[in-house]
DNA sequence: CAAATATATGAGCGTATGTTCATGTATTAG
DNA sequence: CTAATACATGAACATACGCTCATATATTTG
Protein backbone atom coordinates (compact mmCIF):
# COMPACT_ATOMS: atom_id res chain seq x y z
CA UNK A 1 0.00 0.00 0.00
CA UNK A 2 2.76 2.16 -0.49
CA UNK A 3 5.07 4.11 -3.08
CA UNK A 4 7.16 1.35 -4.70
CA UNK A 5 8.07 2.78 -7.83
CA UNK A 6 10.94 -0.18 -8.28
CA UNK A 7 9.77 -3.72 -8.99
CA UNK A 8 10.80 -5.13 -5.75
CA UNK A 9 10.07 -3.57 -2.15
CA UNK A 10 13.22 -2.79 -0.24
CA UNK A 11 13.90 -4.95 1.95
CA UNK A 12 16.52 -5.03 4.80
CA UNK A 13 20.17 -5.19 3.69
CA UNK A 14 20.97 -7.78 6.47
CA UNK A 15 19.35 -11.05 7.56
CA UNK A 16 16.84 -11.67 4.95
CA UNK A 17 14.71 -15.31 5.15
CA UNK A 18 13.51 -17.87 2.30
CA UNK A 19 10.42 -15.84 1.27
CA UNK A 20 7.81 -18.59 0.90
CA UNK A 21 8.52 -21.54 3.50
CA UNK A 22 6.04 -24.44 4.16
CA UNK A 23 4.89 -23.34 7.90
CA UNK A 24 5.15 -20.29 8.79
CA UNK A 25 3.01 -17.15 8.12
CA UNK A 26 0.44 -18.52 9.20
CA UNK A 27 -2.02 -18.83 6.79
CA UNK A 28 -4.36 -15.60 6.73
CA UNK A 29 -7.95 -17.62 7.23
CA UNK A 30 -6.34 -19.48 9.88
CA UNK A 31 -4.93 -17.01 11.76
CA UNK A 32 -8.32 -15.50 11.86
CA UNK A 33 -9.99 -18.42 12.89
CA UNK A 34 -7.24 -18.88 16.20
CA UNK A 35 -7.46 -14.73 16.78
CA UNK A 36 -11.34 -16.01 16.73
CA UNK A 37 -10.87 -18.20 19.55
CA UNK A 38 -8.57 -16.87 21.51
CA UNK A 39 -11.14 -13.63 21.53
CA UNK A 40 -13.28 -15.99 23.00
CA UNK A 41 -11.02 -16.13 26.16
CA UNK A 42 -10.33 -12.50 26.02
CA UNK A 43 -12.85 -11.71 28.35
CA UNK A 44 -13.31 -11.19 32.19
CA UNK A 45 -16.72 -12.90 32.36
CA UNK A 46 -16.20 -15.62 30.19
CA UNK A 47 -13.22 -16.76 31.97
CA UNK A 48 -14.98 -16.23 35.43
CA UNK A 49 -17.87 -18.46 34.02
CA UNK A 50 -14.65 -20.90 32.55
CA UNK A 51 -13.46 -21.05 36.29
CA UNK A 52 -16.89 -21.52 37.79
CA UNK A 53 -17.91 -24.31 35.02
CA UNK A 54 -14.36 -26.21 36.27
CA UNK A 55 -15.83 -26.77 39.85
CA UNK A 56 -18.91 -28.16 38.39
CA UNK A 57 -21.81 -28.38 35.79
CA UNK A 58 -24.22 -25.56 36.71
CA UNK A 59 -27.24 -23.38 34.80
CA UNK A 60 -27.55 -19.92 33.71
CA UNK A 61 -28.78 -19.01 36.74
CA UNK A 62 -26.03 -20.04 39.19
CA UNK A 63 -23.77 -18.67 37.23
CA UNK A 64 -25.73 -15.38 36.80
CA UNK A 65 -25.56 -15.25 40.80
CA UNK A 66 -22.21 -16.77 41.03
CA UNK A 67 -20.43 -13.51 39.17
CA UNK A 68 -22.90 -11.27 40.31
CA UNK A 69 -24.07 -10.03 36.82
CA UNK A 70 -27.13 -10.76 35.15
CA UNK A 71 -28.94 -13.49 33.48
CA UNK A 72 -28.93 -11.88 30.30
CA UNK A 73 -25.32 -11.51 30.07
CA UNK A 74 -24.42 -14.86 31.19
CA UNK A 75 -26.62 -16.34 28.24
CA UNK A 76 -24.87 -13.82 25.75
CA UNK A 77 -21.51 -15.03 26.91
CA UNK A 78 -22.26 -18.97 27.32
CA UNK A 79 -23.47 -18.79 23.69
CA UNK A 80 -19.90 -17.23 22.49
CA UNK A 81 -18.66 -19.94 24.37
CA UNK A 82 -20.90 -22.62 22.69
CA UNK A 83 -20.36 -21.40 19.41
CA UNK A 84 -16.47 -21.66 20.36
CA UNK A 85 -17.46 -25.43 21.08
CA UNK A 86 -15.66 -24.42 24.76
CA UNK A 87 -19.10 -25.43 26.88
CA UNK A 88 -21.30 -28.38 26.13
CA UNK A 89 -24.77 -28.56 27.55
CA UNK A 90 -28.17 -30.84 28.36
CA UNK A 91 -31.51 -29.31 29.29
CA UNK A 92 -33.24 -29.92 32.31
CA UNK A 93 -36.78 -29.09 32.56
CA UNK A 94 -36.68 -25.37 32.37
CA UNK A 95 -33.22 -25.56 33.17
CA UNK A 96 -29.92 -25.84 30.76
CA UNK A 97 -26.93 -26.88 32.99
CA UNK A 98 -23.44 -26.35 30.99
CA UNK A 99 -20.07 -27.63 31.55
CA UNK A 100 -16.34 -27.29 30.07
CA UNK A 101 -16.16 -28.97 26.35
CA UNK A 102 -12.81 -30.25 26.85
CA UNK A 103 -9.35 -30.42 28.59
CA UNK A 104 -8.20 -28.02 26.00
CA UNK A 105 -10.03 -25.06 27.67
CA UNK A 106 -8.53 -25.61 31.14
CA UNK A 107 -5.22 -26.24 29.40
CA UNK A 108 -5.16 -22.69 28.31
CA UNK A 109 -6.49 -21.18 31.39
CA UNK A 110 -3.63 -22.91 33.26
CA UNK A 111 -0.82 -22.47 31.03
CA UNK A 112 -1.72 -18.56 31.01
CA UNK A 113 -2.23 -18.29 34.70
CA UNK A 114 0.99 -19.76 35.45
CA UNK A 115 2.52 -16.98 32.46
CA UNK A 116 1.06 -14.41 34.03
CA UNK A 117 2.34 -15.15 37.89
CA UNK A 118 6.07 -14.60 36.88
CA UNK B 1 -32.45 -15.75 41.63
CA UNK B 2 -31.66 -19.31 42.85
CA UNK B 3 -34.40 -21.91 42.88
CA UNK B 4 -35.40 -24.50 44.63
CA UNK B 5 -35.45 -27.63 42.70
CA UNK B 6 -31.86 -28.08 42.69
CA UNK B 7 -29.64 -27.59 45.24
CA UNK B 8 -27.54 -24.07 45.52
CA UNK B 9 -24.33 -23.14 43.68
CA UNK B 10 -21.92 -24.57 45.35
CA UNK B 11 -19.85 -21.77 44.87
CA UNK B 12 -18.14 -18.23 45.95
CA UNK B 13 -18.13 -19.49 49.84
CA UNK B 14 -16.92 -15.94 50.76
CA UNK B 15 -13.77 -17.27 51.81
CA UNK B 16 -10.35 -14.85 51.49
CA UNK B 17 -7.93 -16.57 49.20
CA UNK B 18 -4.19 -16.08 49.46
CA UNK B 19 -4.13 -14.05 45.65
CA UNK B 20 -1.99 -16.40 44.04
CA UNK B 21 -3.71 -19.86 42.61
CA UNK B 22 -6.77 -20.32 44.66
CA UNK B 23 -10.35 -21.87 43.03
CA UNK B 24 -13.35 -20.35 41.47
CA UNK B 25 -14.66 -17.93 41.40
CA UNK B 26 -12.00 -16.31 39.50
CA UNK B 27 -10.79 -12.91 41.15
CA UNK B 28 -12.16 -10.00 39.08
CA UNK B 29 -8.80 -8.53 38.73
CA UNK B 30 -7.33 -11.61 38.06
CA UNK B 31 -9.42 -11.97 34.91
CA UNK B 32 -9.26 -9.05 33.69
CA UNK B 33 -5.21 -9.86 33.90
CA UNK B 34 -6.13 -12.87 32.15
CA UNK B 35 -8.56 -11.21 29.53
CA UNK B 36 -5.83 -9.06 28.89
CA UNK B 37 -3.56 -11.28 27.68
CA UNK B 38 -5.26 -13.89 25.72
CA UNK B 39 -6.93 -10.55 23.79
CA UNK B 40 -2.71 -9.88 22.83
CA UNK B 41 -3.38 -13.69 21.28
CA UNK B 42 -6.56 -12.68 19.50
CA UNK B 43 -5.32 -10.94 16.67
CA UNK B 44 -3.99 -12.38 13.66
CA UNK B 45 -1.41 -10.06 12.62
CA UNK B 46 -0.45 -10.91 15.78
CA UNK B 47 -0.74 -14.50 15.69
CA UNK B 48 1.27 -14.35 11.99
CA UNK B 49 3.98 -12.47 13.83
CA UNK B 50 4.83 -15.45 16.52
CA UNK B 51 4.51 -17.51 13.63
CA UNK B 52 7.21 -16.31 11.99
CA UNK B 53 9.14 -15.49 15.59
CA UNK B 54 9.02 -19.36 16.10
CA UNK B 55 10.88 -19.82 13.08
CA UNK B 56 13.71 -17.73 14.33
CA UNK B 57 14.87 -13.82 15.34
CA UNK B 58 13.93 -11.33 12.70
CA UNK B 59 13.61 -7.77 12.75
CA UNK B 60 10.69 -5.57 11.96
CA UNK B 61 11.30 -4.85 8.25
CA UNK B 62 12.07 -8.53 7.66
CA UNK B 63 8.85 -9.50 9.54
CA UNK B 64 6.43 -6.61 7.87
CA UNK B 65 7.41 -8.18 4.50
CA UNK B 66 6.98 -11.63 5.77
CA UNK B 67 3.31 -10.40 6.24
CA UNK B 68 3.25 -7.88 3.62
CA UNK B 69 1.82 -5.37 5.95
CA UNK B 70 3.37 -1.67 7.16
CA UNK B 71 6.03 -1.67 8.95
CA UNK B 72 3.85 0.74 11.68
CA UNK B 73 1.36 -1.60 11.81
CA UNK B 74 4.26 -4.45 12.55
CA UNK B 75 5.70 -2.10 15.27
CA UNK B 76 2.32 -1.10 16.76
CA UNK B 77 1.76 -4.40 17.29
CA UNK B 78 5.07 -5.57 18.65
CA UNK B 79 4.70 -3.02 21.26
CA UNK B 80 1.48 -5.15 22.37
CA UNK B 81 3.39 -8.33 22.34
CA UNK B 82 6.68 -6.68 23.91
CA UNK B 83 4.35 -5.22 26.80
CA UNK B 84 2.70 -8.90 27.37
CA UNK B 85 6.28 -9.97 27.75
CA UNK B 86 5.53 -12.48 24.66
CA UNK B 87 8.81 -11.36 23.02
CA UNK B 88 11.94 -9.94 23.57
CA UNK B 89 14.46 -7.96 21.76
CA UNK B 90 18.19 -6.58 21.06
CA UNK B 91 19.14 -3.84 19.03
CA UNK B 92 21.96 -4.42 16.76
CA UNK B 93 22.64 -0.96 15.17
CA UNK B 94 19.56 0.91 13.62
CA UNK B 95 17.67 -2.83 13.15
CA UNK B 96 15.94 -4.29 16.56
CA UNK B 97 15.65 -8.07 16.29
CA UNK B 98 12.42 -9.76 18.05
CA UNK B 99 11.99 -13.36 19.34
CA UNK B 100 9.85 -15.55 21.09
CA UNK B 101 10.06 -15.04 25.04
CA UNK B 102 9.59 -18.29 26.53
CA UNK B 103 7.65 -21.64 25.49
CA UNK B 104 4.71 -20.54 27.53
CA UNK B 105 3.84 -18.40 23.89
CA UNK B 106 4.29 -21.43 21.32
CA UNK B 107 2.29 -23.82 23.89
CA UNK B 108 -0.78 -21.91 24.00
CA UNK B 109 -0.50 -21.39 19.89
CA UNK B 110 -0.12 -25.33 19.65
CA UNK B 111 -2.84 -26.20 21.67
CA UNK B 112 -5.35 -23.61 20.28
CA UNK B 113 -4.67 -25.16 17.00
CA UNK B 114 -4.83 -28.82 17.76
CA UNK B 115 -8.43 -27.65 19.49
CA UNK B 116 -9.13 -26.53 16.11
CA UNK B 117 -8.61 -29.27 14.40
CA UNK B 118 -10.91 -31.52 16.00
C1' DC C 1 26.96 18.70 9.07
C1' DA C 2 22.68 16.62 6.23
C1' DA C 3 20.45 12.64 4.20
C1' DA C 4 18.96 8.04 4.47
C1' DT C 5 17.54 4.11 7.07
C1' DA C 6 15.11 1.46 10.86
C1' DT C 7 11.92 1.71 14.19
C1' DA C 8 8.56 3.93 17.53
C1' DT C 9 4.50 6.46 18.54
C1' DG C 10 0.42 9.76 18.84
C1' DA C 11 -3.89 11.10 16.47
C1' DG C 12 -7.82 9.92 14.03
C1' DC C 13 -11.04 6.85 11.87
C1' DG C 14 -13.79 2.75 10.95
C1' DT C 15 -15.13 -1.47 12.98
C1' DA C 16 -15.81 -4.97 16.55
C1' DT C 17 -17.34 -6.14 21.20
C1' DG C 18 -19.95 -6.39 25.82
C1' DT C 19 -23.41 -4.64 28.28
C1' DT C 20 -28.35 -3.35 29.26
C1' DC C 21 -33.08 -3.38 27.98
C1' DA C 22 -37.00 -5.27 25.84
C1' DT C 23 -38.93 -9.06 23.94
C1' DG C 24 -39.44 -14.00 22.46
C1' DT C 25 -39.66 -19.08 23.37
C1' DA C 26 -40.12 -23.21 26.34
C1' DT C 27 -41.50 -25.38 30.33
C1' DT C 28 -43.84 -25.83 34.72
C1' DA C 29 -47.30 -24.45 38.28
C1' DG C 30 -52.06 -23.26 39.70
C1' DC D 1 -56.43 -21.88 30.18
C1' DT D 2 -53.05 -18.00 32.56
C1' DA D 3 -49.04 -16.88 35.22
C1' DA D 4 -44.46 -17.59 36.46
C1' DT D 5 -39.91 -19.31 35.66
C1' DA D 6 -35.53 -20.18 32.98
C1' DC D 7 -33.21 -19.07 29.24
C1' DA D 8 -32.25 -16.95 24.48
C1' DT D 9 -31.80 -13.12 21.45
C1' DG D 10 -32.11 -8.64 18.72
C1' DA D 11 -31.33 -3.62 19.10
C1' DA D 12 -28.77 0.12 20.79
C1' DC D 13 -25.21 2.43 23.01
C1' DA D 14 -20.50 3.02 24.94
C1' DT D 15 -16.05 1.38 24.80
C1' DA D 16 -11.91 -0.89 22.84
C1' DC D 17 -9.10 -2.15 19.10
C1' DG D 18 -6.16 -2.11 14.72
C1' DC D 19 -5.11 0.22 10.90
C1' DT D 20 -3.15 4.39 8.24
C1' DC D 21 -0.86 8.64 8.25
C1' DA D 22 2.23 11.89 9.92
C1' DT D 23 5.85 12.64 12.75
C1' DA D 24 9.63 11.70 16.17
C1' DT D 25 13.93 9.36 17.61
C1' DA D 26 18.13 6.90 16.82
C1' DT D 27 21.78 5.23 14.00
C1' DT D 28 24.56 5.03 9.95
C1' DT D 29 26.38 7.08 5.76
C1' DG D 30 28.25 10.61 2.67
Amino acid sequence: MAHETEMEAPVCAESHQPASVEGPPLEIEESQQMAEFFGILADPTRLRLISLLSLSESCVCDLAEGLAISESAVSHQLRALRNARLVRYRKSGRQVFYRLHDHHVLSLYETVREHLQE
